[in-house]
DNA sequence: CGCTGCGTTGAGCTTCTTCAACGATCGTGG
DNA sequence: CCACGATCGTTGAAGAAGCTCAACGCAGCG
């Protein structure tokens, strides 16, 4: 398929003409990397930003013992890694292809003048960078106000929503990145997984769960109840 | 002093002409708020953003138990709400002044219009809303990875490298709010502070802190040590 | 003078992490 | 085809960090 047919796709680049999308498509490369791959590190000079065309992407940041935390996983159609160009630093935290990914590169300074030239897509960045901050807070707000328990029936809750709102959701991720996500390890995930199961909140099944107890999730959740 | 000379001094609306200034002075409204004066709520139906020409005000998230998380303090010159205005949804937090203090508002739509026809305003906004989510992804970083000796270490080296790299640093809000910005309770940050000065790292004074020994701060900060 | 907001200190408890071991699954190479 | 190692997930026991609850000191202010 032709780069700006799939860039078309792409929420960024909506409201734009078939001309416009063939100048943001010239501006472009792509690259494609393996499951694990490392895409930059947190440090490295800013060249440029990515949007994922194919697979998934973690963004996420390293402590010295080497737990980390994911900020962000990111799939198709999503851009990344635009902070970094619009502040003219190095990369604020570390790229890892979770999945063998195909991406779209775009150099910084083709890609601001572009937008400085198209009011559309100024628009549309200004919105996906405002939706990335509200996401961001209610992250800040989970690790810091709410209990592991709470977190995980957010994200549940959340991710039903997404999947149009089926009982069965899927994680996408193994358990272990879940933890990652959340705030916690493996281990403490696992046990409050298990506590979940035996209080008849959900029933899981490798990486599929299923959604039990709507409103006892929500109180969780919410932090009305604890688990 | 005129409303479009005090635009002048905002970031945001810098290499914007003087008939541009005036046309954002046209579309926005002051406004005074008390000290503890909620300016908006959390869900909140959002109407524009603000800017602070005066005074200080805090943007925060609520748990159930009344256990808030500061997620910015804003002074002179700074804008905020703006996420609201790009989602075009509520707030998505509360914001309360810490002080006596005079805003800017902009409401929504007039503004969103202004920036379409500005390319140097929505680059400008562009680098707000960047150098923004790099403070949120710190933030996280903070809570997630590093306990709270860290969390403090890590501010105290921040704020002195706000003012001037002075090894005196002011705090400028109480000890408590300090704590709910760092994710933590007045009680836990006072034990902090006492465990800090009784190993000289600081000496502290009220609301001002000197820094003692920086290099034992960075080594809490990065967290290749521990209190 | 008493009140209220703010900060400090102590004792006990909860939650989460750490450390260690073990089981399951999967892909690879023998 | 099986054996092996690697990755991933689970479970247990012990420990650490931070929170809750309660009491107290202190300053500013009506």
């Amino acid at each position: 398929m032709k780069l700006e047919q799939q860039l078309a796709d792409v929420p960024l680049f909506n409201g734009l003409t078939s001309d416009q999308l063939q100048q943001a498509a010239a501006i472009a490369m792509t690259q494609n990397v393996s499951r694990g791959q490392t895409i930059f590190s947190e440090g490295d000079d800013c060249r440029g930003f990515y949007v994922v065309l194919e697979g998934q992407v973690k963004i996420f940041k390293l402590a010295m013992d080497g737990k980390e935390q994911i900020l962000h996983i990111f799939g198709h159609g999503e851009p990344f890694a635009e902070v970094a160009v619009f502040t003219g630093t190095t990369y604020p935290a570390n790229a890892l292809a979770l999945k063998k990914s195909r991406l779209c590169f775009f150099p910084c300074r083709a890609f601001t003048d572009m937008i400085s030239q198209h009011p559309a897509m100024a628009m549309n960045m200004l919105a996906a960078l405002s939706i990335r901050l509200k996401k961001f807070a209610h992250m800040i707000e989970s690790l810091s106000l709410k209990e592991v328990p709470g977190r995980l029936a957010t994200h549940l809750l959340l991710l039903s929503g997404e999947q149009d709102n089926s009982d069965t959701v899927e994680l996408h991720i193994p358990k272990g990145q879940l933890a990652s996500l959340l705030g916690t390890i493996p281990e403490t995930l696992s046990r409050i997984l298990s506590r979940m199961t035996s209080q008849g909140l959900i029933k899981g099944e490798g990486n599929t769960i299923t959604l039990l107890d709507r409103q006892g999730l929500s109180l969780l959740a919410s932090g009305e109840e604890k688990l």
